[in-house]
DNA sequence: CCCAATAGTTGATATAGTCAACTATACGCT
DNA sequence: AGCGTATAGTTGACTATATCAACTATTGGG
């Protein structure tokens, strides 16, 4: 089963690595999919962390972060708390249950982005993604 | 708004990616998603090719390949006729219409792709897929 | 103080993806 | 031949994802 063009290699590509993540995750987790992970990740790294930043930094509609956020604070996995210059920012950090949750999917992350891994070199996989970061620039910005 | 991580820059870029299709197509033509561009290509490839060779290409559910290609038919765009010595097996093939339309397709396609490649050599892109190859052949391979 | 801009929420709706049951044909077998 | 099983495809019901538009609450600038 070759894989010829770029689109095909890549649309393969994002719908396995979704299928195995997911795998990994349900398997592992409580109901949490794809783009929650990725919005645990942005709080994780963005301090200050607004629904914004996740809408920015995603490309999601923001109503699609609004609900999945809810679903996150529900879990008890993140709260959220008014910025006192600005009341209109909900600030989003991880409770301590998050933080646990957290650092276990770190791990689980880490095995499948192993096994995606197997066979090349670091260097290949630096590559790779810088090629994918330029990619992405390259989309975002010739599309106004 | 560095891409760091492999998931990440796999994510954004599929994510974009599909955007990026989705408004090229749907400027263009009728209703079309990127699913259906993807069986439209395994169409055009694939000499005898049946509904469960598309299930096979593009590991969807065999039910959304069978509404999709309902779709496609319905816009006359491909036809499906049986086998002569496998009744079961509905051969599908491009109307004239559908031969048109994939004509331009390409052509929409290959602009997607050199904006998604500017600045990239064609080593880099070839080293690129042959990558992302590998990583599908990864996750199908260990994933039972 | 009013207005436009911004952050976030919500409802309605559309699109995509999944699971299980079903039909029809084909193949292998004793 | 006739039976059981496998295969190709279809359908219904459902869940999950994604999108649009309208709305509230707050802010900052004139």
């Amino acid at each position: 089963m070759p894989q010829t063009s770029l689109s095909s290699a890549l649309f393969t590509l994002a719908q396995s690595y979704r299928v195995t993540v997911r795998k990994a995750i349900n398997a592992n987790e409580l109901g949490l999919n794809a783009l929650h992970v990725r919005c645990l990740h942005i709080i994780a790294e963005t301090q200050h962390c607004t629904a914004n930043d996740i809408v920015a930094k995603t490309g999601r509609d923001k109503a699609q972060i609004a609900r999945l956020l809810k679903e996150l604070i529900k879990l008890e996995l993140v709260s959220k708390c008014a910025d006192e210059n600005d009341k209109r920012c909900l600030i989003l950090s991880f409770t301590e249950q998050g933080n646990a949750l957290f650092s276990r999917l770190e791990v689980a992350e880490q095995e499948v982005d192993a096994k995606l891994c197997q066979g090349l070199t670091d260097q290949q996989v630096r590559d790779f993604i810088a090629i994918a970061t330029t990619m992405i620039e390259n989309i975002n910005h010739n599309t106004p």
